[in-house]
DNA sequence: ACATCATTCAACCATATAGTTGACTGATTC
DNA sequence: GAATCAGTCAACTATATGGTTGAATGATGT
């Protein structure tokens, strides 16, 4: 596994950008507790909400774009489940950091070598 | 060491709210790559970037929201540098929900035995 | 005291976001 | 085939965001 500054510490930009966008909602990270354990029809998720439906679908869609679901067509229902790739760049990008912190001098060490690339 | 769902998978949700909104702006993050080695004066942060120096201290007033960096003044200087704890937040949730993508209990215990760290 | 430097504030602009309602599209069921 | 259900789209509103410029504040240097 080949790690560069561009895909360890960025990834691609905007991903994170959408990433980190789309986990700043409380609505959307609630949509992501609910769809954790398995996945789930979109009328079902928005069951739990005050909100129109529509509101929830954009909030999915902000989830998709990201990423961090993926949906799945069954008839007129459609299943959104979680997606590991996208979270683990988010999570990549501040494990990186948290090594600064707390004073993890591994990752500094790499920051390091890997500074202006 | 208390775990309600609200500390564990929320911690402070207005806090996570503050936390991912800061992350998604790319201007941002490279302020936390470049205050991560070492704190440095706000002037010369805002020197790698072409926009105005009240652009960037806007951004720094983002991230202090969110307390992902902390500002110590001396003399007509502020400077600034990262803070570990709400960095731990976001990576605490991020965590938490990658056990279920990846089937891997071992972040959910992992972040089980870290939580009041 | 005065000028200068570091930084913020206020007012403003353009665009994005989070929500609404009502019309639309495709499957499903009667 | 008409009615219903799942979901999206379009138009709209209100507020937030990211940037600008110019004036204001507060410490430092002369």
């Amino acid at each position: 596994m080949q790690l560069t500054l561009n895909s360890m510490v960025e990834s691609s930009t905007y991903d994170l950008d959408y990433i980190f966008q789309a986990l700043s909602d409380p609505t959307r990270r609630s949509i992501l507790r609910k769809i954790a354990k398995r996945e789930r029809a979109i009328t079902e998720v928005a069951e739990s909400y005050s909100m129109s439906l529509a509101a929830v679908s954009k909030h999915i869609q902000s989830l998709e774009r990201a990423r961090l679901v993926t949906r799945r067509k069954e008839g007129s229902y459609s299943y959104i489940s979680l997606n590991a790739d996208a979270m683990s760049s988010a999570d990549k990008w501040i494990q990186y950091y948290r090594g600064f912190w707390e004073g993890n001098l591994k990752s500094l060490k790499n920051f390091i070598e890997n500074e202006d690339k």
